[in-house]
DNA sequence: GAGCCTTATGTAAACCTTTACATACATCGT
DNA sequence: ACGATGTATGTAAAGGTTTACATAAGGCTC
């Protein structure tokens, strides 16, 4: 007698199916219905022992093709799916990967996470989730999932310190950087070729026309801050434009810093006719300085902006920019930190996607109405 | 002689302060450094038995004070962690909790996300997550998380049928649903009170000294939907309006949904002079179909969106919206849950949080220039 | 047909906890 | 002074895997 429920078969051992069953030690129920199937009643119902069952299971290159399918029946038949718990404690290993962002409320993550979600499933991994909002002490928390044997591998998002400066120098777990390298390099990373998609932005404002463009940048040192500025300035190298630091200043990448850098440049004797921003908030900013003074964009100035973020498209007009291929790059990263987990060596310290632009309305060839200047 | 290191300092056994550690079986590595401590190590320092320091973790007021006293600096010897995984196993209940959504990719869920981390990890547990992309089959692959130990409980959103439809009957794990019933009711929920939401948007506009007011809606049975339609309705009543059914249009959530609602208004004989709108993604369809008619909002036309979605802000003009407190939506989610995974039983069925307007410059008085029209 | 190699399976230990039960000891009432 | 009661601690089993090692059987060579 087999009766089957949907979410975990039953199986009444007291068939004749499992003569094996009187000879092991009774389970607590006979029918065992509530608690989840073992190796064990996988065991008893093929007729093998529980490393068998084990091995085929996981390496089923091992066991004979007929036990094989028993095997497969009684898995079928129970329901059973391997215990996560005991299968990590015995490994001393998990099969979870713990992502630390620093605001996981940001709206650029969610995409980031789909691929990582994607490819860790894919390779039978789940992913677990924290934020440390800047803030070292609680990045440390984090550690004890590895202490405690919880997550095998680490995503690590740029801008997170989230292991106190002491931490630093000790043996992390296997880890992979997104956007940047952390730790001063110690850790392979996933990103974007800043450096190419700031030429790509630059370029483009050359290519309608203009000569003065002013570059707000980010003074918070990262990688990928440097980076845009190189290609910036690479840009107007290839021109032949002198490069003129009157129209480059520093913001901190928040939306008031481009309208403040709008404020700083009116104050100034030269003013550009296009921005480049080192990101989308600054672009923002620098649109909304502008429009307070009464310009219009893209006729009086263009504005380009670095990472296509959701709102770009919503802004007025909307921004264009440089995007982010943020799925891939979890994908990537994700798919780096697992062959990590399995080889122990990184093959790459470094890879690099290609961002492309996205050309919206916040570009145009350069005003030759100076009348409001 | 002791020496630390930073993430797991060593202890050599053979000092003094180990006497007990010669009774008892060897370890393989005398100096553990590579492995974690486990609390035999820390049992060994502290001089007790491993049951003691298990009780002097979780039942401190079980143990004598100066026992306590020894058994916590053995810890801060070691280092010692306990490993979740050799717990979960011994208790049968893990310390996650899987969110599962439809699409991790949308922004909104961003924030909601931050509520449900911040509360889970207050009370000692992480957070798993999981996508189904509206897709039964890979929702199903998530319960393996439950099978398998993995997860102590189930937070869903709206929206999702994670499960097979079959398994709908089956036993769930203990579960909370975020702004909506799932499963028709079966498990409780945090959400939003939609109907007072949708009645403050309409009870603005009628006081703007709005008359005719369409309701864009969303066709697909959801009880948020209705709610909000119920909203719109009560609030024509009390102002008493009768309905018009001319103005009542079913879309489906989306921004081509907006636009298409706008052209259907314009082909029939009585046109609105404010759009209701089911959430901010209409709302945003709905000003991009009037704007490209030559409309201006808000002066030809008022518009009110639902959500506060983050691109809310930036679209022109800003959206006067109805704001769902997302991040406090999570923690009440989660509070729900870790409630529930200790009495057993859900307190509440139903927790309703209360949306407020947010007025931003999508609404005006009606427009008296009828000339356009 | 003896010895050897290969292949398939079983046995049992180990991974690290938690906790029921047992034990030891101190305290108290009479 | 003794049994009863209570408190603090220890012993050992159990939870579900994986895998080193042992065993058994079959096929091969000479």
């Amino acid at each position: 007698m087999i009766y089957t429920d949907q979410l975990k078969p039953a199986f009444d051992l007291s068939t004749s199916l499992c003569s094996v069953a009187a000879k092991t030690a009774p389970r607590q129920s006979q029918v065992s219905n509530s608690t989840p199937a073992t190796i064990e009643d996988v065991a008893r119902i093929a007729e093998v022992s529980i490393a068998t069952v084990s091995r085929a299971i996981h390496m089923p290159e091992k066991v004979a093709n007929s036990t094989r399918l028993k095997v497969n029946q009684a898995i079928a038949i129970t329901g059973y799916t391997t215990n996560a718990m005991a299968r990590s404690l015995r490994l001393g290993r998990s099969n979870m990967i713990l992502v630390v962002a620093p605001d996981i409320g940001d709206p650029n993550f969610s995409n980031i996470l789909v691929g990582l979600e994607n490819e860790a499933r894919a390779h039978g991994y789940g992913i677990l989730i924290g934020h440390t909002q800047n803030d070292a002490q609680r990045g440390l928390e984090y550690l004890k999932f590895f202490n405690s044997n919880q997550a095998a591998g680490l995503i690590l998002f740029t801008g997170i310190l989230p292991f106190g400066h002491q931490t630093m120098t000790a043996r992390l777990p296997p880890s992979v950087g997104v956007f940047e390298p952390v730790f001063n390099g110690g850790i392979p990373y996933v990103g974007v070729d800043d450096t190419e998609g700031a030429r790509k932005a630059v370029d483009l404002l050359l290519a309608e026309g203009h000569r003065k463009i002013a570059f707000i940048g980010d003074s918070r040192t990262r990688l990928a801050y440097t980076r845009r500025r190189m290609g910036y300035d690479a840009g107007l190298d290839a021109a032949g434009i002198p490069p003129d630091t009157r129209i480059v200043l520093e913001g901190d990448g928040t939306i008031e810093s481009g309208r403040h850098a709008v404020e700083q440049l009116f104050m100034r004797d030269t003013l550009p006719t296009a921005f480049m921003c080192v990101n989308d908030q600054t672009a923002i900013g620098v649109m909304v300085g502008l429009g307070a003074r009464g310009y219009d964009i893209p006729r009086d100035f263009s504005v380009t902006g670095f990472d296509d973020v959701p709102q770009a498209v919503f802004i007025s007009p909307p921004l264009t920019t440089i995007r982010q291929p943020r799925t891939a790059i979890g994908k990537q990263a994700m798919a780096l930190l697992l062959e990590l987990l399995s080889d122990g060596r990184p093959t790459e310290t470094e890879i690099l996607l290609r961002p492309d632009l996205v050309v919206r309305n916040s570009v145009s060839a350069p005003s030759r109405n100076w009348s409001k200047r």
